[in-house]
DNA sequence: ATGGTTTTTACTGCGTC
DNA sequence: GACGCGGTAAAAACCAT
């Protein structure tokens, strides 16, 4: 209860008014009336600390998300047999609601464009759920492509290719790393995979084209280093290395034009065997999707590219 | 379509266990 | 002999023009 000192009751002139809440009634302390009835609770919906209590006594969800077309704050009518008070529905009312739910559904995705969105938002629901990628990829995936819609002419574009152009982006807005081939692999298993791929990343530059390479940040080479030690399970000392030893070089060309992910795989390699944890070549390149001749190839790159300091081994100091 | 660059494939030899 | 590594040449893939 509060004590209001805005207004007087009118029959004790007391400024000492109360409002329960719970009731909704303004009462006046002083000679007991209810001054007003059936009044607006307009204070916060609940003082609650816990988490769990406040979503009890929350009046909405208050979320909304850009990965459903009508973001999710459609109505449902639903298919319970009983009315808000709990009394059973007759069967002529029950029968309307059928009737009404119907078409609440049907007019929910009303335009062939809306039909549109909500198609390729629930294709992109589904690949990232099988791509184990987090609900924030999800949420700007669908950002991104609601983004789109009036910057690129998306009718007759492949759906499928759009998804992965589009969950593409917003991986790399995210810092997540994520292949383009790994993220079609994901929404059409099997064959196909490398047309796919190719069609999408045409789309991708068409995207970055037009929406302005701050949309599309480069991933940071410590981001691959981190990505490949982890599927690979390498000490962390081991990556710790590889990442100091990439700060070194990041100045020097030895990047340019080359594939990110044998670069990363080179830079774990070299720091394996510096630190005695010999990983194979094999595996490290399995990994990373490369070849154990790329790896080769970098480590010499990266060991003759610098002034790094560093005592080798002499099976790998002839390299 | 073309030419340059990078990566992959396939093969080879060497050293170590 | 098996294994891991390093090297090489040719082919394939990729990319900018």
């Amino acid at each position: 209860m509060n004590i209001l000192q805005t207004q007087n009751c009118p029959e004790c002139r007391s400024s000492s008014l109360v409002d329960d809440m719970q009731n909704g009634e303004l009462i006046c302390s002083g000679c007991g009336i209810v001054v007003d009835d059936q009044i607006a609770d307009c204070g916060p919906e609940t003082i609650s600390s816990n988490l769990e209590d406040k979503m009890k006594l929350a009046r909405a969800t208050g979320q909304t998300t850009y990965s459903q077309h009508d973001l999710g704050i459609t109505t449902e009518i639903s298919i319970s047999s009983k009315d808000f008070s709990g009394k059973t529905i007759n069967h002529e009312v029950k029968n309307q609601m059928n009737h009404l739910r119907k078409w609440q559904q049907r007019v929910r995705v009303s335009t062939p464009k809306e039909r549109r969105l909500a198609n390729v938002l629930a294709k992109m629901g589904e690949t990232c759920e099988s791509l184990n990628l987090s609900k924030n990829v999800l949420e700007t995936t669908s950002m991104i492509y609601r983004n789109l819609d009036g910057h690129i002419d998306v009718k007759g574009k492949s759906v499928v290719c759009i998804t992965a152009a589009t969950i593409y982006m917003a991986c790399k807005q995210c810092d997540v790393v994520r292949s383009l081939e790994e993220i079609c692999r994901g929404i059409v298993p099997g064959k196909d995979v490398k047309s796919k791929t190719k069609l999408a990343a045409r789309y991708y530059r068409t995207m970055v084209m037009e929406m302005g390479s701050l949309k599309a940040p480069v991933l940071t080479m410590d981001k691959y280093i981190s990505k490949i030690a982890n599927t690979t399970q390498t000490e962390v000392r081991v990556e710790r290395l590889a990442l100091e030893i990439a700060e070194k070089t990041k100045d020097s060309s030895i990047s340019d034009g080359k594939s990110p992910n044998g670069i990363a795989a080179a830079y774990l390699y070299v720091s394996s065997v510096l630190l005695g944890q010999n990983i194979l070549q094999r595996d490290v390149s399995s990994v990373a999707g490369v070849t154990e001749v790329t790896i080769r190839n970098r480590c010499k790159e990266i060991l003759t590219s610098h002034k790094l300091k560093i005592t080798l081994r002499p099976s790998l100091a002839k390299c």
